[in-house]
DNA sequence: ACCGAGCTATGACAGATGTCACTGTTTTTA
DNA sequence: TAAAAACAGTGACATCTGTCATAGCTCGGT
């Protein structure tokens, strides 16, 4: 019997998702939580086969929950289950060692054998997921510097060339310069259009 | 027995979510859709007491199938049941005949008697809802006028007053005032910060 | 030691954007 | 009907935005 830790925000899909794996006569959902800090706590007070975040959360984010076991120590396997095709937090939550990244509109049968494989000490990426890695990783062109992501943020918040350029303490001419670079690589016409994209893309 | 039919895209919620339900000795979910066109399909084949729509959808959405529904003379109660507080969408959904409007943050218990009570002939709509219809409502000065959502509409898309103007058949002059009008009435410094607020707020 | 990539910067330029004041027409509403 | 909005337009203006060429600096890898 595979012991699961459920975390995920929203109350009925919380619940819908439990009752779905509890049906699985291997799994058992034995805690659940509603936000990133009552998932430590559960983390910190049982032991769980496997930890199922989901990554928006209020309070603390599937991030932030992956960072702080880390921090602490706990090897618990972590399988994301999230909305959004998200090259930079697919990346970011591999790194800190999430065991699988799979996409909420997955098929029931899919998740269960994703469970089941990750408790079994594999890898699991969904072919979406992996397709987009790649999209990204082929074509460095569209890739983001540091500084690049850092603007594109800024841009996201709705500051202007000179407001971001005294909060990163550069001159303007330069901000300008990487929203320029920003644009080329993402292929728009102008920051409005690259906001759009960062948000639909959640690139930020 | 109340028969339901359940339209939501993401299989792990509808899956999950017509479990919890049927767990209601009253409730039964006759049938589930992933999108609004099986949904429509459905809905001209058999015949249900409450019809639970998710707003975003592929293919047709919420709105879609509640005004396809209106068209045909479709009397079936609709709840719908969404993500996101959107003023616009639920103004638009209470006039296409939607009998509640609930977010997906609701409990279990809620939910339920949501669905018993739209069922019983009454309306629903959650506090945090009205609340935010009623914030909306008491300032009027933030009201956009239908151009103005209009044009905002296609700042969300991206696209320039040059491109606006074309579309609408108006003189860039005419958009460039609409613009700045919204930029006064949402309060905001440019067209990117208009777009990030539509966005956020669901304006849109 | 050298190369490439990332970061910084400048100047000049064209074009886009937003504001303001002012003028009409049409539609709604009181 | 008369007032109030919404809608459409113009011209002038200051500012912001995005592009391009060019150049110096630093750092990691070969």
């Amino acid at each position: 019997m595979i012991k699961c830790l459920l975390v995920e925000d929203q109350t009925l899909v919380r619940l819908g998702l439990a009752n779905l794996l509890n049906l699985d006569s291997a799994i058992n959902i034995e805690a659940q939580a509603e936000d990133g800090l009552q998932a430590l706590a559960l983390l910190a007070e049982h032991s769980f086969d496997i930890a199922l975040l989901d990554m928006r959360m209020p309070n603390l984010d599937g991030l932030g929950v992956l960072q702080k076991m880390r921090e602490k120590g706990d090897k618990t396997p972590v399988l994301i289950i999230t909305t959004f095709e998200d090259c930079d937090v697919l990346v970011k939550a591999l790194n800190l060692g999430a065991r699988g990244y799979v996409l909420k509109d997955i098929e029931l049968e899919e998740l269960i054998s994703a469970i089941k494989q990750v408790v079994a000490g594999e890898r699991v990426l969904q072919s979406a997921v992996t397709d987009f890695l790649l999209k990204k990783q082929l074509s460095p062109q569209f890739c983001l510097t540091g500084k690049e992501q850092t603007v594109l943020q800024c841009l996201s918040l709705g500051m202007s060339n000179k407001v971001i350029a005294k909060k990163l303490d550069n001159s303007e001419g330069t901000i300008r310069n990487h929203v320029s670079q920003i644009l080329a690589k993402l292929e728009v016409k102008d920051r409005t259009q690259a906001v759009i994209k960062a948000i639909n893309q959640n690139l930020i």
